[in-house]
DNA sequence: CTGAAAGCGCTTACAG
DNA sequence: CTGAAAGCGCTTACAG
């Protein structure tokens, strides 16, 4: 604020009431502050403010625990995990869901603009356009649950290669030969990560990978779309995440085979879609504890020195198993 | 802090090195600052802190809306509608999960203490001494979803009582005589409201309410526990919630019974159990949007002026027919 | 060990 | 229409 009205060669009360719509300030002049406040990406900073007149301008939302449920959304469960860390670091998390309409006009959300945070946190991954948004900004952002080459930042992710690779491992053990992938390997680099993990795990055990068992899961916006299964089933899938799996279960139902007699289902991330599948799946738990823990201290180091490269850290998940995996006898798996 | 300097008859700056456990304060003193901080009820600015330090102790979690997903608490759901019509203020909404220790042992949350929020909207019924605690408080507060007769503060409900009594009547248009109810009447006030709407809906239509249809289903804590059904079915059951409707179609469903065929099943709230239930629940929807928007004007009301007396409003929801309900003929209703 | 002074970025009340 | 002064509640650097 000073800055502009040095640059203006006015007080800073013209700029406070300016940029107020306040009275007191000619309309001409009005205008050019504005312009010049932007031009100089001007930030207002809510806080002083707010402590000059005591408010803050947020609102607490108090929700009990046990209302959260069993059932919820995987990234908001990791909400909770992270607004807890945060908490030990004496800092407070302020939850902001991007709308799609935000995401794709590249609005920043208000708290940003507002000072209102010193860093960011991006759960689940954003556009590209987005993320060179994101990388012009000043504060200290991670990314947490996907990477990107592009994004100028920390990340933290699980590690979907070897675990989906293990679990791959874990299906030929037990006898499967021919197993197939759900997932649109295009679409996500994490998809694309336990893709790899599972072809990993074929190619280590020289079995082929067969084009007609790589089902498609979902549009390029991500959007689900119906599962297209080939004339002959493999005797397992590996499905890139949960939702699909049990997504695939129903399918495989409906169309008069049974799980896991007749064809294995295994998923990833252990959400609330492991638990209501009939039968529950077994699949990859992502270690949401440890990547909360990791993601603070990136950032909070951040806030510390900004000098400090840009970290990739990848953490390890352990398979959970359960009852969507049936073990072959010779002849089955043949 | 200038108080306590007063009282004490030193300065600020020693208060305030003794409050951060900063050196250059005798133990003894520091002692005697926190002893008296504590019983003048002090609590420490961080806007103040934030603003000199230009760091604002938050940290922003971003999540693409489109990951939120269809599965997802109620709440949750809930607390997005707020923070959009939050947003729409000039407001910042901060969630805060309250921990179940934290409501058993009366601990307040942390942006309380750090005065990081101008008031509070608490979303889902908590436990009396917690309200008790929270009618010390000085900041407004709005309560959810949920009343309680020694809230000091305003009240948004969902209107309970005629949503189930309309839903009720529906039935017994559908020719259903022998209605059940599921739910701990002795529980909520919401489940209590809702049970006498469906039991003026009874009385309105000169039906008998029989204690063998009220099944029972969580503990006092809200624990869920085994629905107990009675030897001979209603031809119908109304249910507290969707969750409940969900869980005794399964229930119905390992017993051999069909849903709508053998026994009809309606729910409340129109949430992801109404969706993943098979069939389909035929419910109540909650009128979230509206509720926000009442529920942020109460308190943006009460911010700016400390006086009005407290509100209670109770938000009209409207019946989503879907195919849980079977039309009885006139001998099956018997 | 203790405190007076200055300053963080804004706004309000008042004077010109 | 414009601006100088004071103050919000804290902390830091410095002096005693």
């Amino acid at each position: 604020m000073r800055d502009i009205a040095a640059r203006l060669g006015v007080s800073s009360v013209t700029i406070s009431k300016a940029l107020n719509d306040k009275e007191g300030v000619s309309d001409e002049l009005k205008q050019k502050i504005k312009e010049v406040a932007e031009e100089m990406g001007y930030r207002f900073n809510t806080l002083a403010k707010s402590m000059k007149e005591g408010q803050a301008y947020n609102i607490g939302v108090i929700i009990p625990e046990r209302f959260t449920g069993e059932i919820q959304s995987f990234y908001l469960k990791f909400y909770q995990h992270i607004a807890r860390v945060l908490d030990q670091h004496q800092y407070s998390g302020i939850l902001h869901i991007l709308s799609s309409e935000d995401e794709d006009q590249n609005v920043l959300p208000r708290i940003y603009y507002d000072k209102k945070v010193d860093g960011l946190l991006i759960l689940g991954q954003i556009s590209n356009d987005y993320i060179n948004l994101l990388n012009r900004i000043e504060i200290p952002i991670v990314y947490i649950d996907f990477y990107n080459e592009d994004a100028e930042a920390d990340t933290v992710i699980t590690d979907n290669f070897y675990g989906v690779y293990e679990m791959t491992n874990h299906l030929i053990k037990n006898g499967h030969k021919e197993i197939g992938f759900v997932g649109n390997i295009y679409s996500t680099s994490s998809i694309q990560d336990r893709y790899l993990g599972f072809y990993k795990s074929l190619l280590e055990h020289k079995l082929p990978l067969n084009q007609a068992y790589i089902i498609n899961d979902r549009d390029d916006r991500g959007k689900y779309i119906d599962l297209e299964l080939p004339e002959k089933l493999p005797t397992a899938f590996v499905c890139n995440c949960d939702q699909i799996a049990y997504n695939l279960i129903n399918k495989l139902n409906s169309l008069g085979y049974r799980v896991p007699e007749d064809c294995s289902v295994v998923g990833f991330d252990n959400d609330i879609y492991a638990q209501i599948a009939e039968p529950k799946l077994t699949t990859v738990e992502v270690d949401i504890e440890e990547m909360s823990r990791t993601a603070v201290k990136l950032i909070i180091s951040k806030l510390k020195s900004k000098q400090k490269k840009w970290e990739q850290v990848s953490v390890k998940g352990k398979i959970v198993y359960r009852n969507s995996v049936m073990q072959l006898t010779e002849s089955q798996g043949k």
